[in-house]
DNA sequence: AGAACAAAGTTGAACTCTCAAGTTATTCCC
DNA sequence: GGGAATAACTTGAGAGTTCAACTTTGTTCT
């Protein structure tokens, strides 16, 4: 690569303006769902996976492509999540490579109790900061994103299966 | 609070792809200055706030607040890079409790040698992807969301002092 | 002046994430 | 059919972040 194309004051403070919103909605989210139930954001996002998955259950490896996370992580965070009673995890049966993790009833319960706060607090913090117009861009904003990030374009394969689907 | 406002179809998925994008886009940010700089994107910020503070210097609780982190996050943050000799920390003279960081001429050197690659990497992941009206949505947007979650509203103070500040 | 309060940092422990390596199954293919 | 490659995880170590103390130094108030 020749010379760089260093960024212009307008872009860079686009860029940091980004930056430091999404440090903060991040660390906000977080609190907030630890706080009132325990668990990190990547964590109730699993739960909100698996709440959602067809059978209520999911593969190690398709419950991490849905989360864009690596094995080792998905696999660190269910040990603990099992550790919790939140969710179970056995080998399928003919295949013993696989794991698949369902939640348990517990997980189910901590699920549908954090769930509204979660909600209230995206709703606070995001879509009333917006406005329709706003929210409209965003999502054509990170779909651009998402199309460089993410070369295989995955969809989200199951969006309304179990349950009511909107827990975030 | 009455009852919840769930999120739409249309919201979650809006939301969604929002999370997707920005836990890849971190990722990928953070992989790529880790590997041709030693440093994580948190780490660099840093460097790059002290390259453009007037003095070169700046009190831990200013760098802080221009990083929106937790004094507690800078002060390991700072430990590792002085350790590195990336910087380097004293009190001030006249008011004890306050310490000063100031970048090394090694921290210099990091920084500038770390700068191209990381710019290339946001341009390409970031401004590339997106059309010029997507890039100025993006600006509004971001704007809107710190305005609720960052209520002192702070406006960064340094914007082109020392050097290029361009380096993100 | 002196006690109470606030400001500025630091520290340690617990937790999560990353990366590299290792296991155990399954599939390929000659 | 039997080794080589691939798949699906798991594990352990190292690093960064968070939260809750804790120290030290200034400020305020009476």
């Amino acid at each position: 690569m020749a010379g760089t194309r260093w960024l212009d004051e307008e872009e860079q403070r686009t860029w940091r303006t980004f930056l430091a919103a999404v440090h903060l909605l991040e660390g906000a989210l977080d609190r907030q769902l630890r706080h009132d139930s325990g668990l990190p954001h990547a964590y109730y996002q699993a739960l909100v996976m698996l709440s959602e998955a067809p059978e209520g259950e999911l593969t190690m490896t398709e419950l991490a492509g849905l989360l864009r996370s690596s094995p080792s992580r998905l696999s660190h965070a269910a040990a603990r999540l099992e550790e919790e009673g939140l969710i179970r995890r056995f080998k399928r049966p003919g295949d013993r490579r696989t794991t698949i993790a369902e939640l348990t009833p517990r997980g189910s319960e901590v699920l549908r109790a954090a769930a509204p706060g979660h909600v209230n607090e995206v709703r606070r913090l995001v879509f009333d900061a917006l406005t329709d117009e706003q929210v409209e861009q965003l999502h054509g904003i990170s779909e651009a994103l998402l199309a460089v990030l993410d070369p295989r374009g995955e969809k989200p394969r199951y969006t309304n299966p179990g349950g009511t689907g909107n827990r975030d």
